[in-house]
DNA sequence: GCGTACAAAATTGTATACACTTTCACCACG
DNA sequence: CGTGGTGAAAGTGTATACAATTTTGTACGC
């Protein structure tokens, strides 16, 4: 420890800019198609255009932020949400969690056995917090995501559980949405996550590939149905 | 038309850069390992270290270029090329075309039997060109990648679009060495392009993604083979 | 009253200056 | 001869100044 703890470390500012965006964007409090400009960032989080740049770079390319179209300049936006958007996102994390799981399938015995433990508590978890009266939204979404995240990190190598890190979270700004509104449905998701633990236990590959896509496929209709009921939320 | 055409357009000297350097990485004149240095690249480039950050910003992202630990500083370097990152790496690839290819398979009519045309003569092209007596390896090549390119471009929304762009590029370093090495079992592709092409025109999702995967496996597990004798030039 | 032109403001792209950290080399000392 | 420390050089992170361009608002003419 060489720096005094208010000061943050070397390189964070870049990074400390993206997640104060990403965060807004993903609760809404950002709004869908509202222009975001360096400087006023800057200004608000106290730091020069530079390491806001970066933030809003990355921001980019992994899809929060949009370029609107203005002849000439580049035009950065908070990337509109829509029911297609919305199914595209989850038929590509169906993909890169699918393949995750194949590759945790994949794994020798001993590993498999761990994991699909692992997963039997998580899920089991999830089971009773959305049988309770008044499920936590906010509990539900977290081990539903730590339900993924957990054969992901086991199994998938660096490649993979980057585009995992990078696309996944996208797909919060959808799923806060849809476990608010569905989480009573939640308990379908208990049960085809329990298909997802059997086919890795034994290690059928292509079965636990299934079964994930499946899951993200029923997940995507059901979000698809209630997509239109979107309200926008503006203002910082 | 506004500026003179010696001049580049407004935002483009990150892109130019980006470019170039991309293209030293694949070609392996920049070698694995290499370490790049911000006043360097902007010194030869001619440009501030500004639009060069930004560049190696996207590369990193990318995965051309992976950061050298050095406890607290960044230090970016050419990524390694190794046996497991291209196997991964074709993996994902395949997922990504392998969902573009379920997509295309779920047009309409009209839209699949034009492309299934379209691919029928980019597969005609490839299968002359790998039985010329001495096939040219970056004809073939390119006629692969267009094979590709050509569904994803006709039935993938934006986001799988631009995964495709970032992801598939990267494959090019191995590709090329793939290509050179095998281009006579390229054959085989063709075959397996027909496969795909079948899928396609009749509408079967499930049978062209899965065609496309097995393309891509297929094509891992040869290159598998031949990676380990991977040689690395350096200098730039 | 409406449209156009001009001017002023806003915003991004680029360059550069500065601060801080790390690395490397050289030298003294054991 | 090896080891440790010190100083300089290199390199990145950040801030800011400047340039170029787009956008916007206003006023004037038709």
């Amino acid at each position: 420890m060489k720096s005094s703890p208010s000061v943050a470390a070397r390189g964070a500012r870049p990074y400390v800019v993206y997640e104060a965006l990403r965060a807004l964007i993903v609760r809404g409090q950002l709004a869908p198609g509202s222009r975001i400009v360096e400087t006023d960032v800057a200004a608000r989080l106290r730091v020069s255009r530079t390491p806001v740049r970066g933030a809003l770079q990355r921001l980019q390319q992994e899809g929060y932020i949009v370029d609107a179209p203005s002849l000439l300049q580049s035009r950065p936006t908070v990337a509109p949400m829509t029911r297609d958007d919305a199914l595209e996102l989850f038929s590509i994390v169906a993909e890169i969690e699918g393949l995750a799981a194949r590759c945790a399938a994949a794994l020798d015995d001993a590993r498999r056995e761990t994991l699909a433990r692992q997963l039997t508590t998580i899920n089991g978890r999830l089971e009773r917090a959305s049988s309770a009266k008044t499920p936590k939204h906010d509990l539900l979404y977290e081990l539903d995501e730590s339900f993924h995240s957990a054969y992901v990190a086991a199994a998938a190598g660096p490649r993979l559980r980057a585009l995992h890190d990078a696309v996944k979270p996208q797909a919060e700004r959808y799923e806060r949405l849809y476990v608010s509104l569905l989480s009573r449905i939640i308990a379908t998701s208990v049960n085809e996550h329990r298909s997802i633990i059997r086919a890795i236990r034994v290690g059928d590959a292509d079965a636990a590939q299934r079964a994930v896509q499946n899951n993200w496929r029923n997940a995507a209709g059901r979000l698809g149905k209630v997509i239109a009921t979107v309200g926008e939320r503006g203002q910082w």
